[in-house]
RNA sequence: GCGCCCGUAGCUCAGGCGGAUAGAGCAACAGAUUUCUAAUCUGUGGGUCAGAGGUUCGAGUCCUCUCGGGCGCGCCA
């Protein structure tokens, strides 16, 4: 991370006074809660036991070492603080000319540059529409391929479709059974039909249990290869998918790899050689498992009695493949967190196997979306698709168009941007392992702490830019030195820091923060100060402000997937 | 029964590798638009950080237990 000249001057000088290495001493630095405590923050506390004395002394023996340099003002102790003050004209000049020249590129970095990272997201079962539950893994994977992108990871994004497993022997017995591919092929809303279908197989499953036999065996039919039901699921598949893109295509989402398990089909038996080779398998109870009592886990089933594989050895199939394939630093599976056991049985196994690059590999646990009283379930057909959340937010922000700006050309494609950005932002804005309850009225919400209202800010800035006319050409950095503008390039210093944390930690949410704190202290300058006048000296230097400000939402939002239109 | 996750303002959440007076948004109330987009801004009220112990100079943050909610625990994925 290419850390700005004050911060480097603080580690600097933190780093000579105490004969700590830079290094070391960066991780140590904070920002303080509050404006009137300076920039920069040295706690002392944790020298106090190794050099015995308080922390109050070693901050003040720290101060009387302090002089004025050409980013530093001045030192306060406060507690066991050391607090820094910046030179306020060139911590501005210096933070605003590099975003200012890296625009674009503003907040990237090269951390990963060479390193390869693999992420499993999405992943929907044919089938089925997708559901409002879908909406996490796919959101989440996509921001986090954009994170690692950004910090120049190669990115390897796979759609891990489910058309394989006994749940697809299902909806083909349903089809057969309650319907015909004749129907399917007319149908207005082929996924609609199957859905429907789907549901019935689970009514009446439960009234005759015979139909999961049934259903079982139609899979080890496709399993062993038979030609009619291979036809059907990609038949099915291709329905599926015809509906799955239209859905990508709203949400921006992008894979490099569109994988079903069946792509796997051919590879499960070597696979299951090798496994058998590296660790015991062994039968129980007709099934083959491997035992993982020594780490604490009940064991991983590979096969069924029928002889048939399960989502595991279909998993550590693919784990096989991916990693021949791609060679990956690491491998990411953003799948909800009710598969926790299932990872940490997949990761044992591997261990057991001794599998040295098993650390590689990380499940990216997330909440469900559920509804207040109930679960969603697609088998009982209580759920709500992701499409009709989709158009909902859509309307609900053409209505807002209408009212607050109607001369607006382009309303769709706007109302479209601004609908699908309160649900892409409302879903990455919360740490991701917590469960949201659904809410129509929070997840379109368009004020306050949202994706709109980052997009309205956006939109706000463009207007200036555009209307001002003038060209920025020699900026007179002292023309911004007010609290406004200072704070905004305070929280502009935050950005890179927080895409860095954001792609370490696994949690987009902590971009989003940032950029509301950057869209924030933006709408406060707006409201005190003028942008265009008569003062070219000034409205050029905060025309540049406002420029930096707009790379940072716009790159900001990029990550996260959100479109931000020039007006609205 | 066992395991994992969560519990912070009326509501939704930041703060989760211990550190300064626990912060935002929504809702409520009071204000701001002859001026660059009011999807905005300014202000007010609102908290035993679920509870009890413990570790520490210092705990919303770490440990133990209890309570409440969610999820999972063999032939689904």
């Amino acid at each position: 991370m290419n850390q700005n000249q004050s911060l480097q001057e603080v580690i600097r000088f933190i780093s000579a006074k105490l004969n700590i290495s830079e290094v070391e001493v960066a991780p140590f630095i904070e920002f303080p809660p509050e404006k009137s405590m300076g920039e920069y923050a040295f706690p002392c506390f944790i020298l106090a036991k190794k050099l015995k004395t308080s922390p109050q002394k070693i901050a003040e023996s720290l101060a009387e070492g302090f002089f004025p340099t050409e980013f530093l003002k001045e030192v306060k102790v406060v507690g066991g603080y050391l607090n820094f003050f910046v030179q306020r004209e060139n911590y501005i000049k210096d933070i605003l000319s590099s975003v200012l020249k890296e625009g674009g590129a503003f907040g990237k970095s090269d951390e990963g540059k060479g390193k390869m990272v693999v992420i499993d997201y999405s992943s929907p079962n044919i089938a089925k529409p997708f559901s409002i539950g879908h909406l996490r893994s796919t959101i989440i994977g996509q921001a986090l391929a954009n994170l690692f992108r950004s910090a120049s990871y190669k990115v390897v994004g796979i759609n891990h479709i489910g058309d394989w497993g006994t749940q697809f022997g299902k909806q083909i017995v349903a089809l057969k059974k309650f319907g015909s591919v004749e129907d399917l092929k007319n149908a207005k809303d082929p996924i609609v039909y199957l859905f429907d279908l789907y549901v019935k197989f689970h009514k009446e499953a439960e009234k005759n249990p015979s139909l999961e036999d049934e259903a079982r065996e139609m899979f080890a039919k496709t399993e062993r290869g038979d030609k009619e039901a291979t036809e059907l699921r990609d038949l099915l598949v291709d329905y599926s998918l015809k509906a799955f893109n239209k859905t990508y295509k709203r949400l921006g989402i992008e894979f490099t790899h569109t994988r079903g398990e069946s792509y796997y089909a051919d590879k499960v038996e070597p696979a299951f050689k090798k496994i058998e080779k590296l660790t015991e398998v062994r039968e129980s109870e007709g099934a083959l498992v491997i035992d993982l009592d020594s780490y604490g886990l009940t064991p991983l089933l590979l096969k069924k009695r029928d002889g048939t594989t399960l989502y595991a050895t279909r998993d550590l199939t693919a784990l096989f493949d991916r990693f021949e394939e791609f060679n990956f630093n690491q491998m990411l599976y953003v799948v909800g967190q009710e598969q926790t056991l299932h990872f940490n049985q997949l990761f044992s196994a591997l261990e057991k196997m001794k599998i040295q690059w098993v650390n590689r590999c990380h499940h990216i646990p997330f909440g469900m979306i559920r509804f207040k009283d109930k679960k969603m379930s697609t088998r009982e057909g209580n759920v709500i698709f992701l499409e009709q959340v989709l158009d909902e937010a859509k309307k609900r922000a053409k209505d807002a168009i209408e009212k607050k700006n109607p001369e607006l050309k382009d309303k769709d494609e706007v109302a479209e941007a601004v609908g699908t950005g309160a649900v892409i932002f409302n879903d990455l804005s919360q740490r991701m392992i917590k469960d949201v309850i659904f809410d129509w009225d929070q997840m379109l919400n368009f004020e306050g702490d949202t994706g709109p209202y980052l997009q309205y800010t956006c939109a706000r800035i463009s207007s200036i830019i555009k209307k001002s006319g003038s060209n920025i050409k020699e900026i007179d950095w002292s023309r911004i030195q007010d609290d406004e503008s200072f704070q905004i390039v305070r929280a502009l210093e935050q950005i890179p820091i927080a895409i860095s944390n954001a792609t370490k930690a696994y949690e987009p949410s902590i971009l989003c923060s940032a950029l509301l704190f950057v869209a924030s202290a933006f709408n406060t300058f707006y409201h005190k100060h003028r942008v265009i006048q008569e003062d070219k000296n000034v409205e050029s230097a905060r025309l540049a402000l406002l420029k930096a400000v707009l790379y940072s939402l716009k790159n900001g939002l990029q990550i996260l997937n959100i479109k931000a239109p020039e007006e609205m």
